[in-house]
RNA sequence: GUGGGUGUAGCUCAGCUGGUUAGAGCGCCUGACUGUGGAUCAGGAGGUUCGGGGGUUCAAAUCCCCUCACCCACCCCA
């Protein structure tokens, strides 16, 4: 009797030919933060439960996985509000602004869609700038985050962006109350999926004033060039003092954005984008490939000034924003764009019967010392196996160290590809594996 | 949480107006090829018998009920 091999929906192996590229990616995303001067930071996967809620908004919260082993405990949600906590915690071991990047695995209790990449234990990857309010610091995030999507496969990627500020103006020109900003935020938020019928339809029966909907309506449907778009509802709400904060401010980081030398058709500002997370305040911002709608957000951000406060007691202005890696390894794969390969190996060293395991090792440890990945087959079996396993496997090359060549001081090397075979020297095998 | 779909060999699926030993393709193993893969050809293994439980029937993978798992959509987001 044998237990059942299972694993917990929206939980996943790695499977090697997942996890190359996998960690590929990853040493590109490192490499690219530690450019760019953010300094790596890690936090533990359990925190107190007070830490968690309150911060995210009502959905969110009853997202977060409890333990129940011990009360009062919980895993991390998110890399925002941890960061929150240590930023408070440790308030003089940190240069300012601090710019720190982290790289690790979040819970969320929800429904589970792996085509969509959507999991419930996923790596998120976040890029923040801590202690500055500058307009520069969101336009870095921003930047960073378009550059670096660019590298990862996804040139063309839309990021959207609004202003919380912004929106808040809107709201109060439409007569909603405070206390249902969020609802409504969440409702026009589903704007390109519902359709604007849709979510006229469910303000309405919302219980909102057709009048405050109407109004609503009139501004979150303008769309256009950015420019033009800001223009238009300055000109037209100039009465309105967050709105003309939120302009002004989302002015600015377009234009220094675009001094980063990002392409300005990157970026779209969206009057109906809202995030549902709470504690955004200013800037906020997420991308997604259009050619893959089903996917789902790849980055999602914006500014939160008041969340350290909260653990801090002091207010600290900070930006940042989080890359899905896993999700965007998801779209990747979708759009076949994922090379999977199974093994690193260069090159692999056949055996060809017990006493020539000696010079099989000794090549492949002076390969190795190259530089060249390379395996040694572990047992003597037939040559034909040895050649299969490297075929299975896609190892380029397949060098092999008979009797005859030992007399000759050779190696013969096959070109997997090619099918080609020479006899050559480990310096020259060396030279052609490179 | 709500709605829809699927569940048969390792994988993708066919079989489903109920009827003898449940099939195909791919993969896997062996050989032709006794120092060499990927092609071809010839064999072969593999299903506790059709997710699990119950029911109808002389008889069920096939019909009915329940259950579980997975997938899709919604919700929400990375």
């Amino acid at each position: 009797m044998s237990i059942e091999p299972k694993l917990y929906r929206g939980m996943r192996d790695y499977l090697p030919q997942d996890m190359l590229s996998r960690e590929k990616m990853l040493e590109k995303v490192r490499e690219t933060f530690r450019r760019w001067g953010y300094a790596p930071l890690a936090t533990p996967a359990i925190e107190f439960k007070e830490i968690l809620t309150g911060k995210y908004g009502d959905m969110a919260d009853r997202l977060i996985y409890d333990l129940k082993h011990k009360s009062g405990l919980a895993l991390r949600y998110d890399l925002t509000v941890p960061l929150a906590r240590v930023v408070a915690m440790y308030p003089n071991d940190f240069p300012t602004p601090f710019k720190r990047y982290q790289i690790q695995e979040v819970w969320r209790a929800e429904r589970a869609q792996p085509r969509q990449g959507r999991f419930r234990e996923f790596l998120q990857c976040d890029v923040d700038i801590v202690g500055s309010d500058s307009p520069v610091a969101d336009a870095e995030i921003i930047a960073l985050s378009v550059q670096l999507l660019a590298e990862l496969g996804f040139p063309n990627a839309v990021t959207r962006v609004n202003h919380r500020s912004l929106l808040r103006g809107l709201m109060e020109i439409s007569k909603i109350p405070p206390e249902r900003e969020i609802e409504v935020c969440r409702i026009i938020d589903k704007l390109d999926k519902v359709g604007k019928t849709g979510i006229y339809e469910e303000l309405l029966t919302g219980g909102y004033p057709q009048k405050c909907v109407d109004t609503l309506f009139d501004i979150i449907l303008c769309s256009g060039e950015n420019r033009e778009l800001l223009d238009f509802v300055e000109d037209r709400y100039s009465d309105n003092e967050r709105i003309i904060g939120g302009i002004k401010n989302l002015r600015e980081v377009l234009k220094l954005v675009s001094d980063f030398g990002i392409p300005s058709d990157l970026l779209k500002v969206d009057l109906s984008l809202s995030r549902g997370l709470d504690y955004y305040t200013g800037t906020i911002f997420e991308s997604a490939n259009a050619e893959q709608p089903h996917i789902g957000s790849l980055t999602g951000g914006g500014r939160y000034d008041d969340l350290i406060g909260i653990f801090s007691g002091k207010q600290i202005p900070a930006v940042g924003i989080t890359i899905g890696l896993d999700r965007i390894l998801a779209a990747l794969k979708d759009a076949g764009k994922l090379e999977e390969r199974t093994t690193s190996t260069r090159v692999l060293v056949t055996v060809f019967d017990e006493k020539l395991f000696p010079d099989s090792i000794g090549l492949a440890t002076e390969l190795r010392k190259a530089g060249i990945p390379s395996e040694v087959y572990l047992e003597t079996r037939k040559l034909k196996q040895q050649f299969s396993y490297a075929d299975k496997l896609g190892i380029p090359f397949v060098a092999v160290i008979g009797e005859d060549e030992k007399k000759k001081g050779v190696i013969a090397l096959k070109d997997m590809k090619t099918g080609e075979q020479e006899n050559l020297t480990a310096r020259e095998i060396i030279e052609l594996a490179k």
